[in-house]
DNA sequence: TTTTGTATTGAATAATCATTCAATTTTTAT
DNA sequence: ATAAAAATTGAATGATTATTCAATACAAAA
């Protein structure tokens, strides 16, 4: 059976972004078993019975669960993070524009889904008791907000905008987004992606009101 | 050592709205236990050591952990539902003075501090796997969501606002909340109830523009 | 092919924990 | 005061689970 390194060039050392299929394949199956089991009843051997190796082999490769946890978080956290991150920087693209596309994405189907959002929760649940849950959470909000604010203080120059600082706008969607998706969680035949994104954009509408793109 | 009913008049039967002592005292003791230890960490063990009952008491009384659980989740939604329900029935108050008062119960330090979010993200996180948790959780949204809509309506129409649907204006006001009190877990000293308090009161100002008590 | 090093297994271990229940204490009724 | 009933204890049980590690499979080198 086949189960090594990929991308390993012969006689060459492994680069260091180079990773086992087993290390993503474990990562896979833990978010994946979070989402259908919850943290609660996540044990190693479902984990690795769902990335199809050892219970053994798991626990060898993570060092130990704790570790296999924080780094599935910081997986998903870095997942997340490349779908917001390139739209912040298309710099050609309108700043209102910009800002639609990135609601378009916290609501699109691949980030808020049922099961995405359950892992994340999952995890948020844990944030108090777990210095690196925090770290890793605090980190991309601190991002994430920092681009927002500057993204939505370019649309304030614009429309001028002075009731409502950039500040106010990125920590009241930021809010908002958070909400909604923990409503997601909870009825997802009322709160559909659909339903929630226009709920924001009509936030945004209130603020902007002569913008006819939020509308 | 009297370890009894309370209330219990000699040779009466104890009404049903009667609980002994040690049932409110393990669920004290089980919303304090997740609040110090997370939900992953509470143990029928510990929590029977906080409330001062053996640990076979604890379970006897409540039958299993699993039901302990869910009765503390009761509770916990029956105090803070007990908090808001008397606000909306102020008749003779103004809507506006009513939604605020509203606003200042869901961030007052009763509410909304680390320790009680810290339980409710806890139950929140486990909410897709237990029945039981979801139906209390959406039990209490419902309500609460319906009075919200009837009170914004109240005030769309003496601010004659058509732009913004009652509903829509409750939902965004919940979802912020929801949002809120989880930041408030992430980074309690830049989220601090005051500050949050006023996003929404200033989220208020967005959509009630004449209005001068959001200011 | 043989050797050597690495990857992977799976069964054993030890710790944790919910639950049970016989024994004990406390309360109530007579 | 005594007996009967109810409340409460705490130690034992059995199930679950992370972690370890000796044994095996595999790949690369010679």
């Amino acid at each position: 059976m086949m189960k090594a390194l990929v991308n390993k060039k012969s006689s060459e050392q492994a680069s260091e972004t180079e990773i086992s299929v087993n290390h993503q394949k474990l990562i896979d199956a833990t978010i994946e078993t979070i989402a259908k089991r919850g943290l609660a009843d996540t044990t190693i051997a479902h984990v690795a019975k769902r990335a199809k190796v050892s219970q053994g082999y798991a626990n060898f490769r993570f060092k130990s669960k704790d570790n296999l946890l924080i780094s599935s978080l910081q997986y998903l956290s870095d997942e997340y993070k490349k779908s917001w991150q390139k739209i912040f920087e298309e710099k050609n693209i309108d700043p209102i524009d910009r800002i639609i596309r990135i609601i378009q994405n916290d609501f699109s189907s691949k980030i808020a889904n049922r099961n995405k959002i359950s892992v994340w929760i999952a995890f948020y649940s844990e944030v108090k008791f777990r210095p690196s849950y925090l770290a890793i959470c605090q980190r991309q909000d601190e991002i994430y907000s920092q681009q927002m604010e500057k993204l939505v203080s370019e649309i304030n120059n614009i429309a001028n905008q002075k009731e409502f600082t950039p500040k106010e706008v990125s920590e009241t969607y930021h809010s908002m987004v958070d909400g909604l998706w923990q409503r997601i969680l909870f009825d997802p035949k009322i709160y559909t992606n659909e339903f929630c994104k226009n709920l924001v954009l009509k936030y945004f509408k209130s603020i902007y009101v002569n913008e006819d793109r939020f509308a």
